[in-house]
DNA sequence: GTTGTCGGTGACAACGTTGTCAGCAGTGTG
DNA sequence: CACACTGCTGACAACGTTGTCACCGACAAC
């Protein structure tokens, strides 16, 4: 045991690139080829190698790996999204790992909750292990100080909401668009009194689907009620409360438009509660899972989260290829999904 | 730009821990010891370092440093499940995150897929990475291979499913419990024609269920008809066209257990659209999201993925705080949540 | 005066890997 | 005969970081 060198015996953690060329009787290097696939290895001192690596057990150490292999990747991206327990998010970074996984890349994910320290905090920490891009679904309203990362040669994309004061490329939905289709169709029917249920509005998304519920009204040339309008539901419970206190207003509205789809199920459960599911439009941006089968059916704008974290993979995945194009901006369709709930009439009188 | 040592002028990619020694005038071993908040650095030299930190936009590179530190922890963890898409898997997720998250422990998900192949990729990546530990929602029918990487120091934890061949912590839930309730709350109101929708039999959980719903059949001294017992529904094509098939047969099944979320919510809709809802009664094993809105209310056998996360991540970092007590298997309690769908007795005639 | 101790600092080696380059013996080219 | 080239192999340095240890001046104890 007093001799110098790895102890060959019985390595006590993880077997070295050094215990493999010794049991082999070979160089380090030479393993190092055979581990890499590199050309000019003789078959049978290849066969001894891998003979060894078997034995002990060896699996290449990738953090000493990339570490000496200078400016090269890490094989690794991070994503990080609000809330994976959300479907929608959880959708989108499932299309993100198919496609990282296609190409040996594996993905650091992390939820922040609509907290812009946590994103904080995950963004350093990702830039720390070095990933070699990142997608990011950001809760800050400012993205500046990704531009150094960014000049430094960290490929950032943005899904759902896009960057503020960063040149970078985005990936999301024609929010605005949609909300104002789903609102529009709901003046046609000759709702008027239509309530606006938000999310927070430092949220780029939940003011573009305000701003498409606006232009609705605009479009229609009828007045807004401010009264209808309720913003920052964060949290179920918030949005709960604030469809109940709706929906209890002597002069309710006629009509519901939820811009999110956890306010979305808190409206249903609101208005199943109070037995207003039949007489009470409802329109929901996102869809929910087995909207279709309640009664009424759950009128969605739907978007595509697979298609969004796909499409956002492949444009990170195409500037890490050396694509040094033009920064992208991909606004995603959204289609509305008319189940039922927003093709209710406005009741004309309530009791 | 012929001396030697790294340019100083405009550091090519990220600063290194040379670059900002150099700028502040100290050596790499004090900046070393600034960054990991040693004791023993002048307040007035400390100041310089963390001036030229600043400047320079340093970030320490985790894999130099966990490198070096031998036997040091990567701070992160792997997470093998089936599909993050998947609300039982996202939500379990989700809540190993939080903790984690809560140590400054990054942690890498792939989704497999019930692909044994990428779930043996993944595993192996994950080794290569030398994460501090993994948790596991595995696919595969045998774990031996893990024994090595156990010996070697990796902790795992299953999750879900139990290991197989292998002595390794596991946080599960009652499977077989919960469906032997389940079925015997059908039996309880008269039902004989039970179906069994399950998933593939290699997956245990699969296999306790269908444990506990023949042991309620035993309990009721009832024999259980081979013919209404469905397997191998792990996609929701497959689940529809057993769930239609059961359906349409003469003499159909009066009720249904359906073994899985997402068969559940295959069910839901062929019961759906052959308008049987409020016919035959149906007992899903997962919670499904709106679940209580449908008429009638869904019932099912609730499990609660995220305390099976929080445990199994709990447990795992007792592991890497030096519990090595004996392995644990942990058995999470279900709940029948009786919403209406399990409550509908057997129709005495059908048309 | 010698010795020891102190806080502070840096030179150096080492972690596990791979890039570079030199060297081997054998063969062909000028 | 010198030289270049071949396929194969290994010695060595280097990646960015941290552990070890020696050393500094100052000051106290003997």
């Amino acid at each position: 045991m007093s001799h110098p060198g790895p102890d060959l015996e019985h390595p006590a953690g993880h077997a070295t690139i050094r215990h493999v060329a010794e049991l082999a009787g070979v160089s380090v290097k030479s393993v190092s080829r055979v581990v890499n696939g590199e050309a000019g290895v003789r078959p049978e001192l290849a066969e001894r190698v891998t003979a060894a690596i078997e034995q002990l057990g060896y699996r290449r150490n990738l953090a000493a790996s990339t570490l000496r292999r200078r400016g090269q990747r890490t094989g690794s991206i991070g994503v990080v999204i609000q809330d994976v327990a959300n479907p929608f998010a959880a959708t989108l970074l499932r299309a993100v790992e198919e496609v990282a996984q296609r190409r040996g890349v594996v993905v650091l994910a992390s939820s922040i909750d609509g907290d812009a320290e946590r994103e904080a905090r995950a963004v350093a920490e990702l830039v720390r292990r070095r990933v070699d891009g990142m997608i990011l679904m950001p809760t800050s309203a400012q993205h500046g100080s990704l531009a150094e990362e960014q000049r430094l040669g960290m490929h950032v994309v943005f899904v759902d909401r896009p960057p503020v004061g960063l040149d970078a490329d985005y990936v999301g939905a024609d929010n605005a668009g949609g909300a104002r289709t789903a609102v529009r169709a709901l003046l046609d029917r000759g709702h008027r009194r239509i309530a606006y249920l938000g999310d927070t509005r430092t949220i780029s998304t939940a003011v573009e689907r305000l701003a498409g519920y606006r232009q609705a009204f605009v479009d229609a040339g009828v007045e807004t009620d401010e009264e209808l309008i309720v913003h920052d539901l964060n949290v179920s419970r918030h949005a709960r409360a604030a469809a109940a206190e709706l929906l209890s207003r002597r002069d309710r509205p006629t009509a519901l438009f939820t811009a999110q789809n956890l306010i979305t199920i808190a409206a249903l459960h609101v208005l199943r509660g109070l037995e207003l599911r039949q007489r009470v439009a409802h329109i929901g941006f996102d869809d929910v899972e087995l909207g279709d089968l309640l009664t009424p059916g759950v009128s969605v704008v739907r978007q595509d989260p697979t298609a969004i974290g796909r499409t956002a993979a492949e444009l990170l995945f195409g500037r890490l290829d050396g694509d040094d194009g033009p920064v992208r901006r991909v606004i995603r369709p959204v289609e509305l999904v008319e189940r039922g709930s927003g093709e209710l009439a406005p009741l004309a009188f309530e009791g």
